[in-house]
DNA sequence: TGACATTGGTGACGAATTGTTACTAATTCG
DNA sequence: CGAATTAGTAACAATTCGTCACCAATGTCA
């Protein structure tokens, strides 16, 4: 940082190959999952994300839902871009650049195709380097955003009851939430509405059901957290 | 997204014309500055972010510190990928697709090259659409990320008193902090360690400087926060 | 039919955190 | 010297949070 010589910049873009890796995430059996697809033969790794390069004119969130509605016959409606890599890790499409996208997916939607299945987050089978760091990264920022973003209903069908709705911040936070508190903290925070529906899930007492329904409350927050937590 | 049918992909990467745009963001007389460079004669408009292509075998960010380096003539230590875009908007060097990268540096670190200007964030000039939406996205990241990443720290010398801190803090989330509210939480955080050195500013009693020293600790964080604005 | 297990839902209380006020401390200015 | 200014903190009130205890509604099974 020495006072380095002033080198002129004469900018000029580069012809790059790029790709957009998708890490597809749905909550399964106590779990997230992320969808796989069967590499072809002779590839290095046996499975990979899906991915593909954007064709003209389409978006990179737009190709996501391409590449994800092709795998698993439906296409969520929540992305979020988790970085974009160009390093020396390898792609199994050996792409200069990848982007790497999160799609959300409730966990009724669609279905594998057939060269494709889901995989506990927490055992995956052997990945192309890249794709293993975008998935890492998706992880992260999924559980880094959380609270931020509306990320958990995303994961849920459009009606579901208290009890999903804490699992999948469950799921997504690695921990147990305490029942009241997490309810009164969503009475708080206006996010959920109720239906006039209920449902009855075998033994127990039968739930309501609520919808994701944001009322409009102005950011007056309170001061600072310093959430920040090194490792 | 009704049962689209499912189109088999075959995967290939696209060659692409890629650009690394760089927000350098520093505080200056009370506000966030971003850094602009005068584009050539002939530009539809008259600023731009410092841009480049990746250089063969540079990643991102180290593209973004060179660029960074060339315009500044300081190489900041903090960088943050703000999104990729790849939409309509018009690029100074249409490139195809674009990387938004923040740059973080100290208010005195480093000097603008001759061709190059501190801008408040609140009163840019006009810049490419593109341009334009990396800059508004990179506010959002670094208010959104100033509590869970230790931004604030990186737009600080290494050493600093509590009311410059405090001063970042106001900057980057745009409203007043309770001064005794603002040290109890940066205490019990653990964040800074003070020096023995004391700064005296003028008038008024002088202030104890303090480091960034994170101390190890595990996240047990609590009940979930709900921090979700709807604007 | 009537315990009992199981899941949903909530009131209430003490503990912890946060917002605020008000004060003390150390310096410069006139 | 006193007024003005900035730094730093103790302490109190208001709020939020973690937890416990309980009630409600259903299925199971003797």
């Amino acid at each position: 940082m020495r006072d380095r010589p002033v080198v002129p910049v004469k900018p000029a873009v580069r012809r790059t190959t790029i790709a957009v890796d998708v890490v597809v995430l749905s909550p399964r059996v106590d779990a997230l999952a992320v969808l796989l697809i069967r590499a072809p033969i002779g590839a290095r790794e046996r499975w990979s994300l899906p991915w593909d390069a954007p064709q003209g004119g389409e978006g990179l969130e737009e190709a996501a839902a391409r590449i994800t509605g092709a795998v698993l016959g439906a296409s969520p409606a929540f992305f979020e871009q988790v970085g974009t890599l160009c390093d020396g890790r390898r792609h199994p499409g050996d792409a200069d650049v990848s982007v790497g996208i999160a799609a959300l997916s409730p966990a009724g939607d669609g279905a594998p195709v057939e060269d494709a299945e889901w995989f506990p987050l927490a055992s995956l089978p052997a990945i192309a380097p890249r794709h293993r760091t975008i998935v890492d990264r998706a992880a992260a920022v999924v559980r880094q955003r959380v609270d931020q973003s509306p990320l958990a209903f995303r994961l849920l069908p459009p009606t579901f009851t208290l009890s999903d709705l804490q699992g999948v911040y469950e799921l997504l936070l690695g921990r147990r939430l305490h029942k009241a508190s997490f309810r009164r903290a969503l009475q708080a925070s206006y996010l959920v509405e109720p239906t006039d529906e209920w449902r009855s899930e075998g033994r127990g007492r039968p739930a309501q059901l609520f919808r994701y329904a944001p009322k409009k409350r102005r950011g007056a927050r309170r001061g600072v957290r310093f959430d920040l937590f090194t490792e």
